[in-house]
DNA sequence: TTGAAAGCGTTACCAG
DNA sequence: CTGGTAACGCTTTCAA
């Protein structure tokens, strides 16, 4: 039976005849051994294949390498699109994510905050998730940093990453507005989402009041969240309060998405009959029929700042301040000029 | 200035006027302390706030808690739901999963693998992603075992967990044929791809022969990979080529929705007009309009059933054999037969 | 330029 | 039932 554990740091300096402390050195220090030795340690690491321990190195050096990141749902294009961006930005300063779906449980989150301290990691990064004060003050005790995407924190001072909801919901409607729209609806997620249900919600109301159009409350519908169904759900009850809307600004790509699908399905033309907005940029809005126009969030820029403002702060112990993200109207065929204007009567 | 420092098992055991041996025993063993000093020492862990280093415990016992998981790409709702699985079968067990985006590059793939030793991850997940004899030898050095998700492996006795390929896409041809359709199409992924391209190439070739219809190359079509742009294109080539198709096969949920919006842009009607079946089984199937006939890979349950393999065998040191995962025909609206059979004439 | 040794926070063995 | 202590693999003083 050959020696099957891999060769440790000790192995290599007894093979190469020299202490563990030389070798310790020429892998990390840049300085305090000859070239020659250098050379003959590095051969010999080679030649042994041997690979230095992580979990020995995270010991004495305090510190994991390694971050947190807690979604409410990982297996959607929103997700995954943050996700992206965080590893790029953990890839390219060596560090690794361990990733947490916390299912927008309580219990699993508090459950997983406990694990990620046990496994000592360097910072948290809460990512469309609530982060409830309750959380804050376990992180605070943990003693990491901790940044927000796209998410909202009952904690101000915790440095969020995100889009200017707001005034994101604010350019949609003004852009129908300027096609001629009057007859404005919105389907939203749920108002008590401080984060993308009442923002959004203000700014529609904002863009109508500005341009003297009546807010109608019975022209907001919204169902449990932010899926196709609801989306689906919210065009029925809209357009049977208001079958004479001829705009519906969306509060996600999927709303939208279902809307449309609930609209074709009465056989409302899109955009002759009927302009939608939807919001988030995914993938899908490229691919609805018509391809969808949306207010982009570049969900992928986001989690790369977030990544890079959290790692900045391990690295300096000092806590980063926020960044608003830029949206983007992109605009694509599923909006027009309201076909039976006044004047055409 | 308070101390800052968290309590180790040293301060616990201090403060509790125990050994630490004894803290430990509290902590791990069932046994051996008297049910007094138990309650005694689980007081003051609780009353410092103290919370064991995994890294530590990691050092001592040879492993990580920690798998890892390699995807080409992340952002994709066909990897989104299989990380999903894993995590949750993770989570199940207590332990963790490193994410890592090898972007399908050789170069950033070595690169994670190396991390991942370093890391002492205790086994690693091939997802979506080509697994090559490189790689291979290079997990095997490591001595971790390996299974594979939904990917091609080039060493066939590696375990792995995947759909199979080629009668999902038989079916989905007899389904077709059953409906009276003999003019069928398919687009497909790149027919390099052993896993996705081959296979369901081969099944749609195999159920044409089985019921007597000529296989014509040309009805066959494809572009760079799976995605929505390429079924598009494909789908100019088919319609240019081959006028009177009635059916399409598309080798994904993508393809086939960008298959039927080139459809609809030249007018045909869905499914009046054209019959088509995607695969996969993401929720863009259900989103489209019409909802999408496809072939359900239950990609959350293999990724489940992978990160379950992977972790019986590192408790029990054996290889797993692989496992088939079983597709499923999801019937929706957009198949039909077709309007104008011969004996409509 | 190099080596010896202390120590990071745990676990597990061996005595008592 | 309990305590002392070696060891896990590594980094980092401190001396030489």
């Amino acid at each position: 039976m050959t020696r099957l554990n891999k060769p440790t740091i000790k192995d290599v300096a007894k093979e190469a005849g020299v202490s563990i402390a030389t070798v310790s050195r020429v892998l990390n220090n840049g300085i305090g051994y000859s070239i020659k030795t250098k050379q003959h340690v590095l051969k010999t690491i080679e030649e042994m294949g041997y690979s230095p321990n992580a979990i020995a190195r995270g010991l004495i050096n305090k510190q994991s390498n390694t971050i947190g990141v807690l979604f409410p749902e990982i297996s959607g294009l929103v997700s995954a699109e943050i996700l992206q961006g965080i590893e790029e930005a953990a890839h390219a300063r060596g560090k690794s994510i361990v990733i947490c779906n916390t299912a927008s449980s309580g219990h699993k989150t508090k459950e997983y905050l406990k694990l990620l301290q046990e496994k000592q990691v360097d910072g948290i990064l809460f990512a469309s998730q609530l982060l409830t004060l309750e959380y804050v003050a376990i992180v605070r005790k943990m003693g990491v940093p901790v940044v927000t995407v796209s998410a909202y924190s009952e904690d101000p001072t915790i440095p969020a990453v995100q889009v200017d909801n707001e005034t994101a919901a604010y350019d949609a409607i003004c852009y129908f507005i300027q096609q001629g729209h009057t007859e404005i609806g919105m389907i939203s997620g749920n108002p008590s989402d401080l984060l993308a249900g009442a923002p959004r919600m203000a700014g529609y109301k904002r863009a109508l009041k500005e341009a003297g159009i009546a807010y109608v409350p019975t022209k907001v519908a919204w169902d449990k969240g932010f899926y196709f169904e609801d989306g689906q759900k919210a065009f029925q009850r809209l357009y049977t309060d208001h079958p004479n809307l001829t705009a519906i600004f969306s509060a996600s790509d999927e709303l939208a998405i279902g809307a449309m699908s609930a609209a074709t399905a009465k056989g409302l033309r899109i955009p002759e009959d009927l302009s939608v907005i939807g919001f988030d940029g995914t993938k899908l809005a490229k691919m609805a029929v018509p391809p969808l126009t949306t207010v982009s969030q570049h969900f992928f820029s986001m989690g790369k700042t977030a990544a890079n403002l959290l790692f900045d702060s391990i690295a300096t112990g000092r806590a980063s301040s926020g960044r608003i993200i830029r949206h983007e109207l992109i605009k694509r065929h599923s909006v027009q000029m309201p076909s039976s204007t006044k004047t055409m009567d």
